[in-house]
DNA sequence: CTGAAAGCGCTTACAG
DNA sequence: CTGAAAGCGCTTACAG
């Protein structure tokens, strides 16, 4: 730390010296880094050396104080760590940075606490809109976005009751093809990890299992339904519980990649073999899914659009627009984990181990 | 839409309305806000109750004008959809929201260009400070931060000639573990699928395993190292190259995880069994790594503590400290993709095949 | 404990 | 095309 570097520390350059240092007035180098056209080609070329020459970056809270757009939005994602939602993450921040916008990303941890608590930072941040895959039932901070006008939109899920635009996956489709599937390998007994029912997602996906159930003329057995919470460790226990049934499944469905993660270190503890003892099929097409041997069928939805379109949606909100939700579709992809015709006997409770 | 919400949209609530229903000066209002303790309680009572019932948010904009703190840090990954990079950001993100902070996240996709775009971004923001696992050779953007003096701690990575505060790994300790192991089980062609050499912890790796391999008297082959860039599909042509020399490895060690995830999906493309036809070793400890069969070994360090730590030094140089950097130990976990005993001549080229 | 006032660094009508 | 000035929403010495 030589002298120098001391005093740039307590320096901050403003346009006042970006001004001076050009020979202008501050409006024109205002008007200058804002590319206003009303400029001349020679206060264009002063002011550009002199923002060269020293550095200037302008401060963004001042400007978005008198403009009113701070190019930020407001990205709130259910849990980072899980892969959909990194790669969701991925998607937004690269189709807002093609628009000159910069993300400030939330984690809720599947927590409305800590969905409001963010939520709360980025009112205060003034960002220009907010996307938000949703926890709870909308009674708390969420309806301040609805009441204060900022643009939002929800993205994955939504909130019964609030009526924003949004991206969503037509999770009905994949699990019917799913189910179907398994119904065609001889299952009769389909076993499935359900979400929260307080998430939209958790309610479409555990509906569509239903019903696709009922049409199959399957097993309807409660019992054969497990309600984890999205997470892994809930994969695991569904797992657990389904295979301390009397009469246990031959295949499961789990409703997200987490659980389906879950479900997979479960049965490798509990020594079933994928594909072979049970059936699996997970919601959520994770790369390394597809790694697993077996490798995993799971039910596929593009997170890569989802991410864009959400951007997309948001940016029209912005513009004053009220655009169409779009919903995009889901599709079955077979791979080893469920592709081998169901032997009846071949899969035991453990309570008789 | 009723009218309303028509009206709430463009209306903004401002700290003089608050002071106005509270029947208080804005000064006032403004230290109760910010807890000063020169209030009465009769004021903190009237402007809660104003707060509440307009529900204010203050502008954090115009808060941080005035007192030259956003508390925001800037986080800077190298790659989002890098599990070990989603985990450190959940990390850094709840080691900073228990102070008080929240996170602007950027992702630099590896690239030096997008860092430094991100870089000017969050300097303009103002954040309080920055968290960056750095690209390139420190000749762009970073020196302004340093220039700037805004407080700047590195993650993960080290920037040649840049002295700043960081978190990192040894990874030699892992490493030469690994190949220890590996030169047990009777391997003596070890392949090396190495990280970019313009990235301090590519340069590290490397080294440990050269000077690992020749401590062991292992071959030294220079065709067993492949040059990746840390990304999955340089692991898989990593793969593709070594098992396509005269003389192919009998074992494989990743620097990094996606690249051993790309390491992995051409090892069962081409058939080759790993464990059985090919040991590996992969850098980095991903959840699901132990659910592969064989689960893979990998050299593990703890992301949730580097997290924590960068965050604890990023504040220590917010307040004006000069703390010392921080190294991390790795250490290797043993599981079954490298615990079978070498047979010599179990492996064969691709080219013979 | 409180109010009036200056000022943080910008942008933007308003004249010219 | 340019300059002078007002103002965005806060915080913070300064008096009292």
């Amino acid at each position: 730390m030589d002298e120098h570097e001391g005093v740039a520390r307590m320096t901050t350059v403003t346009i006042r010296d970006v001004a001076a240092a050009a020979g202008v007035s501050v409006g024109t180098a205002s008007r200058v880094l804002s590319g206003n056209p009303a400029t001349s080609a020679a206060s264009r070329e002063r002011v550009a050396a002199a923002v060269a020459r020293l550095d200037f970056h302008p401060n963004a809270q001042a400007r978005s104080l008198r403009s009113t757009r701070t190019r930020t939005i407001g990205l709130l994602v259910s849990d980072v760590r899980n892969q959909f939602f990194a790669d969701l993450a991925h998607a937004v921040e690269q189709a807002a940075l093609a628009h000159g916008y910069v993300i400030l990303l939330g984690n809720a941890n599947e927590r409305e606490d800590q969905q409001d608590r963010y939520l709360d930072t980025l009112i205060s941040q003034r960002v220009d809109g907010i996307i938000v895959a949703p926890q709870g039932d909308g009674s708390g901070v969420i309806r301040s976005l609805l009441r204060r006008g900022i643009p939002t939109v929800f993205v994955d899920r939504t909130v019964d009751g609030i009526d924003l635009p949004s991206v969503t996956t037509d999770s009905g489709h994949g699990i019917r093809q799913a189910v179907e599937h398994l119904a065609d390998q001889g299952h009769t007994r389909i076993g499935y990890i359900a979400g929260p029912q307080a998430i939209s997602t958790g309610r479409e996906r555990f509906n569509a299992y239903t019903r696709a159930i009922e049409a199959n003329g399957l097993s309807r057995d409660p019992a054969l339904v497990y309600f984890g919470d999205f997470q892994a460790a809930s994969g695991s226990s569904g797992v657990h519980a389904l295979l301390n049934l009397e009469q246990p499944p031959t295949a499961i469905l789990a409703a997200d990649s987490p659980m389906a993660t879950g479900a997979v270190a479960m049965l490798h503890r509990l020594g079933v073999r994928i594909g072979t003892d049970m059936a699996l099929v997970a919601f959520d097409d994770i790369e390394w899914f597809a790694l697993l041997q077996p490798a995993l069928s799971v039910i596929s939805h593009s997170v890569e659009k989802m991410g864009r379109e959400a951007v997309d949606l948001l940016l029209q909100v912005i513009d004053g627009g009220a655009p169409e939700s779009i919903v995009l579709p889901s599709e079955l992809i077979v791979r080893a984990s469920s592709s081998t015709p169901h032997r009846p006997g071949s899969v035991s409770s453990l309570r008789k181990n």
